[in-house]
DNA sequence: CGCTACTTACTTACCTGTCAGTAACTGTGC
DNA sequence: GCACAGTTACTGACAGGTAAGTAAGTAGCG
């Protein structure tokens, strides 16, 4: 294990340093935000200068977007082989994300600080966020889509769109929620709870009785 | 209207003052965020400097607390008389109270851009966050209650408030996705998606049959 | 006159980014 | 296997900007 603190033998390769001030900036962002987190802050941690991070990165944005794209591959890798899920596996994965979050803390807090910070004039993250969110919707109601077809369940594109939708921002909120008070919060079982929820409702198509008669 | 361009007359009272320094604190953090959002910025927009608005409030972060205390005056002044709904009410209530955010972006943006900072190591504003979180559960998980009780459906607190946590979370996370792309999300029809399928979930009872099996 | 609401001017503290210099490593010719 | 040249990975110092907060002075109003 490499040692941060005291001095190392030898020089670490380009790549290796370039992922080690990743996995730092990964750390800051995520704590403090993009914002509020400095180069000095990242620098520290990784035991060299501010100056040392810019000679990797250029500048605190491209640093961002490193880390962003950084994260998009980690996740892939760790998917590969095990191919992307589908149909009603899709929404097990979910809740199996849920529940293995819930013993991650800090990468949820990465993502919830990201996210809430993105929504501000002109984030550089913004478009990350944004992309990340269109594609998350369009896999999620294709899956939905297909478990209706399996059974045999009329269901429009667009009311799978807004379950879609209903499913990201169930699972993003209750982690907001879930952070701020653990013990108010059972991150794994509301999600799942809210998952099953919303699927059932659209399974139960739109003829359903519905709870809240229209106002 | 008061214009803040050109010098008025007679200087505004003490209260009157530190009302626009409070909204326009509110507008400040709302789109750029706590962190990111200064003093002079504040300042500019009620035409004084940021020593001026030190002047009345002493600190940033007190100006933070007084806005979010603001903001709960000025909710429950808006509430007054009308008694906060029930039941089945609450419900229509949210609904409904999201078809009227999706014209007042601005105060969307400032909810959701400060619940999201305060997820961040030490924020300011994190204690009060959380706050409302737990009182809003509360009342929602409540009016489950009250709901399951008028239907004779059985519902055990736990279940009530895991539903409350899932309908504050939808609610939060779908304002984030309609924040950052308004054409992909219609942040109305969704939420009333949402916790229609929730409320729907909860009345069904958990002996309801599950879309997803047990994993 | 005396209080309040400021402004002006300043201090202190960061933060990003630049730049010149340096030490360590890498490749090459021999 | 080793000297020399070139490249890389930094450091340290600093520029330029912006932030919060303070203190002393001033303008207007009761």
């Amino acid at each position: 294990m490499a040692d941060g603190s005291t001095p190392r033998r030898t020089r670490p390769s380009k790549a290796e340093r370039r992922e080690e001030i990743l996995a730092a900036a990964t750390r800051v962002f995520g704590s403090k935000g993009y914002h509020a987190g400095s180069l000095v802050d990242v620098a520290e941690q990784v035991g060299i200068t501010h100056a040392g991070v810019l000679h990797h990165f250029g500048s605190k944005d491209k640093l961002l977007w490193a880390v962003l794209e950084y994260r998009d591959r980690v996740d892939v890798e760790h998917l590969e082989g095990q191919h992307i899920p589908g149909g009603l596996d899709l929404f097990r994965h979910l809740m199996t994300t849920a529940r293995i979050n819930a013993d991650r803390r800090g990468i949820v807090q990465a993502y919830s600080v990201l996210t809430g910070e993105s929504v501000t004039d002109g984030h550089p993250a913004a478009a990350w966020v944004t992309e990340r969110f269109t594609v998350l919707r369009g896999e999620i109601a294709t899956a939905l889509l297909q478990v209706a077809l399996e059974r045999g369940v009329a269901l429009e594109e667009a009311r799978a769109r807004s379950a879609a939708s209903a499913v990201i921002g169930v699972m993003d909120g209750l982690q907001v929620q879930w952070l701020l008070d653990p013990d108010a919060v059972d991150l794994a079982q509301e999600t799942a709870f809210a998952i099953e929820a919303i699927l059932a409702a659209v399974l139960a198509g739109p003829a359903a009785p519905r709870v809240v008669p229209a106002g």
